[in-house]
DNA sequence: TGTACATCAGTGAACGCGCGTTCACTGATGTAC
DNA sequence: TGTACATCAGTGAACGCGCGTTCACTGATGTAC
């Protein structure tokens, strides 16, 4: 990364990885456009340029975060036993490693108005989460009740863990605790 | 309510009451002291006699959302079978009452820094909600794994549907969810 | 019952701040000829 | 290879706004005597 440029190069993904950078460190609810455009070492009006303005930042960045999100949980299932329930527990863990790696984002994502959720780019990637959520539980043999129940059971464990409730959880060591969520996770299975 | 007196009777009341109006219409995020004022008809420099500052205006709020989430579930567990199983499901239920009656303050107690999580009174209030979990899953026999599993799908099954995800939940009739989310608690019922 | 005084709740004007937005601008890049 | 011009990305000064905070104040209430 030249620093010297008028011209920056790829001012996008910088105000990007800055925005996350802010959202971490202040909070969604006192993310600025200003601070980020500080963060990212660049006049405060640049961003409008690229994103006209700070929903339009939120959006894009939330729709990255669908992408990693769903790259998270694919990491955890190519490390995993191909068995249909084998690949549901290693998406539930990857749901909760994707929250408690990116907590900032996972709650931009989930628990905030400001992305505009009918943006397409947004849709589109976090329908792909849900499809392969879907995919999968249909690979298992199981229906909506049982989509409806893994998601909740993981979205559930990341929420709480992310946030520090689920004190016992919290502080076990991450073999262990992943051994007792891949049992939390289990008893939602779809029935056999 | 009489409306010219100089001192307003309750005003620590009033509010909380457009605190959480305010927190409904325009989110946590765009949350501010000025408006709550206004909403309640008051001078901008009133809150700070009460509650100081934002944060301890949101922290009552939170603790006081505690509360009514205890006394959410509680009228559901009054109205369910005394089967401990049964008062298990029906906290549940209430869990996700609350959350889809009041979503603004659910999302401030689960889902936002702005109140002081360690302020004695919001501790106390919150930590009444978590032994008396705790409590319903002793009486079924259940452990700490059995509580996790619980909380976790009641709140995950609460934020998914208040957040709107969940579609095909959202649209049944109240009796027909009910029915589909006691299915979908039952299945995280401690091992008998 | 009446007066004097202390205390308390709420007022409203003033302040400084960080925000988003606008706009004329300038430096860099790419293209036509 | 060289010049002229269009386009684009980013600048920085200016603006108006709503915010939280402060502070001298005033109206209401309660208590002492």
């Amino acid at each position: 990364m030249e620093d010297r440029k008028y011209h920056h190069g790829d001012l996008r993904a910088a105000l990007l990885h800055a925005a996350e950078a802010e959202l971490a460190e202040r909070g969604v609810e006192a993310f600025s456009l200003r601070q980020v455009a500080k963060r990212a070492g660049v006049s405060h009006a640049a961003p409008a340029h690229h994103f006209g303005d700070a929903q339009g930042l939120l959006t894009a960045l939330a729709a990255e975060g669908f992408r990693r999100f769903l790259a998270t949980q694919a990491e955890r299932e190519a490390r995993a036993n191909p068995d249909p329930h084998a690949q549901l527990v290693a998406g539930g863990l990857g749901y909760i490693d994707f929250a408690l790696a990116r907590p900032a984002l996972f709650r931009l994502m989930f628990g905030s108005d400001r992305p505009a959720f009918g943006d397409p780019a947004l849709c589109a990637a976090a329908d792909a989460a849900y499809d392969h959520l879907q995919a999968q539980v249909a690979a298992a043999g199981g229906g909506v009740a049982d989509v409806a129940a893994l998601w909740a059971q993981a979205h559930g464990l990341a929420d709480l863990l992310m946030s520090g409730r689920l004190k016992p959880l919290c502080d076990l060591a991450p073999a262990d605790r992943d051994a007792t969520l891949t049992v939390l996770l289990s008893r939602c299975f779809p029935a056999a």
